[in-house]
DNA sequence: CTCCTTTGCTAAATTGATTTAGCATAGATT
DNA sequence: AATCTATGCTAAATCAATTTAGCAAAGGAG
């Protein structure tokens, strides 16, 4: 009736160390690779044949039961559908955990404080051998106030209490953004799209946003070059995008360039100028952030500065494994050259 | 040194036992919620009482050593970054098996098959309760010959070995998007998008794609309609369905409306009616499939049949839970309607 | 008063590994 | 010849639960 049941048991080691003809013990030392046994080469040739006839692997619930590790780790994130971003974090955390032959339970909070305990005591419950905390929008994550006495690496998040995190290099992104119109000899009539100074004095957007912006505007500065424009808006969405640049390519700042604080927002920019008939990258070059999926779509292609999720992810992952040094580690960010900013011709 | 040993060790169940001066047994027996026992009620509560002071949670290693459970299942699926789609298929999962206590490992395999089986091993090893194989493209899923018994669902996929399936309802859906035509009023000058039986004639997509095809084709001939033009590309992306449907709207086939075989070509084919001057929804009528995160972005909305991913995500964790009945389990494709099929003008 | 049943509980076995402590034997040293 | 040291291996404890088998006391039946 049992599954289970069906199936011929899987040998247990004491099968291993009876087929051998040597003890558990000696069986476990040689599969182990232990370093210091004076076991035979004899009898880690029979061991080893007698593991391989009889398919054994070890009974994971049994090892973990005795050493307190489980060779996996648990991924514990606000939001994995919302946004595409979970994936390249999920999937660079998966390839790394991988290679290190460990597995990743994977639990979704929606940042719910009840959930995030939830999700906690679960992957503590299964003696996790280190938590990764992600978060979609760079954010402090809350972290309930349990006594978790397990590695935890913050993805794509900081948190007072645990030091270790990984993040994307913004500040550097926000510089790279600037010195791409700079090298397309763009010097004036360029306009910033989805943030401004002024609207958004003292409001909170995250951590990452903020070292985003300071970025772009200090490698701005640098270059003494000034946004003839800035709109802010809350949702960084297409529509939002769209209004925002057909107000700002109609009121005649004479816009030769659209800095945009992501690709939504320029994909929003991309419909307006197409209604007003502006092209891309002749009359008007767009750069971005994110590299999202559409910003390969776009036509033409969307040049952006890339978040590094995958990059991220394996980081996060091999943090936990090699007890990762306390502190922010950044991983920068891509420039990802597409067809919106053509070189200027002179 | 070791992180873990800071913190104080777990209670343990002998720990509870001693604190509510009974045995282990006992606790155990309380705690489980055990149905035929006897102890008294004075037993349960000094156990309860005690569980709940010491903040007792029990060892899963401990538990699964012995009950050959784990409350977890394996998500291995072929890729999960590439499609936005895994995303939707993870998430119904994972909400589902939180709602019934138990956690997701998983694993991504490339659709390599020494991939494969190892994510298999590492399952196994771990002893999950369950298995979903979720592949992105609906497809017959290769799964490595190995003796597993364990439960096993496929999703998105089939496979002979194991019977018990997830799968969108291709063919009501194909019928549906025919039918959002009809209820429009258009009556000729359909153009098919992505799919052609001449280009095609006995190339193998995917199982799924064949019944959304053949679902559009019985539904034109129920309604007496029939396609003005075909246009078949392998990749259903973007740029390709641009070319499409530039090529088909300039041709002069009297084109009113386009049944594109997924948002990605729709999302082309907009690209190409906005660059010939020709309005979506006025002059030409768009339909598609997959209900892509795109599919929101594009102005006008892009009226879509959804895949039902998380529903589909969900369904499978349920059939593990349930030990669902043999066969495919079809899951309705919602339609989405925005704005890219306005009702006809009379 | 004896025997049987029910009630309320527990000792010990079990699960499959790792790990500690230590036992023979052979050869080397004094 | 007695002692010491490697060498090669194993018995038994341990991890933290569940589960089997069964014990002691109380109450009821005959």
């Amino acid at each position: 009736m049992n599954a289970r049941a069906e199936a011929k048991k899987r040998a247990t080691l004491a099968d291993v160390a009876r087929l051998a003809g040597l003890s558990r013990t000696a069986a476990s030392m040689i599969l182990t690779g232990k370093p210091d046994t004076r076991l035979s080469a004899e009898a880690h040739a029979r061991v080893m044949a007698a593991a391989d006839q009889l398919g054994y692997r070890p009974n994971m619930a049994a090892r973990s039961l005795r050493t307190e590790r489980t060779q996996s780790f648990a991924f514990i994130s606000d939001v994995v559908a919302t946004t595409r971003f979970a994936m390249g974090l999920i999937r660079g955390a998966l390839e790394a955990a991988e290679k290190a032959q460990h597995v990743m339970l994977v639990l979704e909070t929606g940042g719910e404080p009840a959930r995030e305990s939830e999700a906690i005591a679960a992957a503590l419950d299964r003696q996790v051998d280190g938590i990764i905390f992600a978060a979609m929008r760079a954010r402090e994550v809350f972290v309930p106030d349990m006594r978790l006495g397990t590695p935890v690496v913050m993805l794509n998040a900081t948190n007072p209490r645990f030091p270790v995190s990984v993040l994307p290099d913004e500040a550097a992104g926000g510089k790279a953004a600037v010195e791409l119109l700079w090298a397309a000899g763009i010097r004036s009539g360029i306009g910033l799209l989805g943030q401004s100074d002024v609207a958004e004095a003292g409001l909170f957007r995250s951590e990452t946003v903020s070292r985003r912006v300071a970025g772009i505007r200090s490698q701005m500065q640098k270059r003494r070059l000034s946004f003839v424009a800035e709109e802010s808006c809350w949702n960084w969405e297409p529509d939002e995008g769209y209004k925002l640049a057909k107000r700002m390519l109609k009121r005649g700042h004479g816009i030769r360039a659209l800095l945009c604080m992501n690709d939504r927002l320029a994909f929003g920019a991309y419909q307006a100028a197409a209604e007003l008939g502006i092209s891309v990258p002749d009359e008007v070059a767009i750069v971005s952030f994110d590299n999202d999926e559409i910003a390969a779509y776009l036509r033409p292609g969307l040049t952006t500065i890339a978040l590094p999720h995958e990059e991220m992810g394996r980081r996060s992952v091999n943090l936990l494994l090699e007890g990762g040094a306390k502190g922010e580690h950044l991983v920068p960010m891509p420039v990802i050259e597409r067809g919106s900013v053509g070189k200027v011709k002179r």
